[in-house]
DNA sequence: TCAAAAATATAGCGTGAGCTATACTCGGGG
DNA sequence: CCCCGAGTATAGCTCACGCTATATTTTTGA
């Protein structure tokens, strides 16, 4: 049953299980969230670069087979964020360009933000990859509000 | 075919793709991971606060249902880092010990860290639980530093 | 022009992580 | 003593996201 503890004992950290359990919701849905904004922002990327995105492309960068990208395209057409035509490219909606934007920009202030505080360029890439995806609104405003003192750029 | 791009236009950002693949494959993996050690550092937390890690109390700190956890339990007992008897506790190996102390550690850090960038504690402790299965070596230590010079604490 | 190459679509499979429903154990109180 | 409730185990489902293999369509170049 788990006594709450005697008064006297340490009791070591352990907050309370609704706070607890929140963190990892937040956790699991970042994780759902991921997929979506890293191939929206790819596809934006790509047109940008090329004037097009194709699924071998997009397969290309994000290291996985083409199968595996034309399901998931379905389900961001499905979703409203990108547009396409059979045996044709695929553009993003409006949605989906505002969703890009918003991402990039994030993953940018990530990636400033740890080349700032000293990160090596590659690694502050890499890192950036993961975490962008996991910073609160008030974290990032944070990350944003270092680089803009320090690193500038 | 998408042109090396002109000699004379903007070229967007877009790094090569090897480097590319290689960050969404490091995020992947990560995110493989993660499950493990939240559920170590979880258990290791749970024993050294009252003694015993139930799969109740297990499912009711992550937010999931008792039978998710129970399976994951298996595969953590496969993996070697938890011993379980039928009906009775679950106990962390020697290697699963190791393996919650070190991510303890880095779940310290990161919470500091961000305290000591100025986000407020909740957040701080809410966006760690993402954040750090993301961070390489390279980008802990910049955040342990930064924390000891700043928050000390 | 038309056949081969490239790209996309589709089918079908595996694994991981979640769920509900239900069966089983164990320990404590009637 | 035995039954009941709390906890655990098990069965069986869904969904997401990988994969390979193969069919279809488009593009390209001889």
């Amino acid at each position: 049953m788990q006594e709450p503890s005697e008064p006297g004992l340490p009791e070591t950290v352990l907050v309370d299980p609704e706070r607890h359990v929140e963190s990892f919701r937040q956790a699991r849905e970042a994780r759902r969230s991921e997929l979506v904004e890293d191939y929206v922002e790819l596809i934006d990327d790509l047109i940008g670069d090329g004037g097009e995105a194709r699924q071998v492309d997009i397969a290309a960068r994000l290291g996985v087979a083409q199968p595996t990208v034309a399901k998931m395209l379905k389900r961001l057409c499905e979703e409203g964020f990108v547009q396409q035509r059979p045996y044709r490219g695929v553009f993003l909606t409006e949605a989906g360009r505002r969703l890009a934007a918003q991402a990039r920009e994030r993953h940018r202030i990530v990636e400033r933000f740890l080349c700032a505080l000293g990160v090596s360029p590659e690694t502050a890439r890499r890192d950036a990859e993961g975490i962008e995806h996991h910073v609160s609104a008030e974290t990032l405003e944070a990350f944003r509000a270092f680089a803009e003192r320090r690193g500038g750029a």
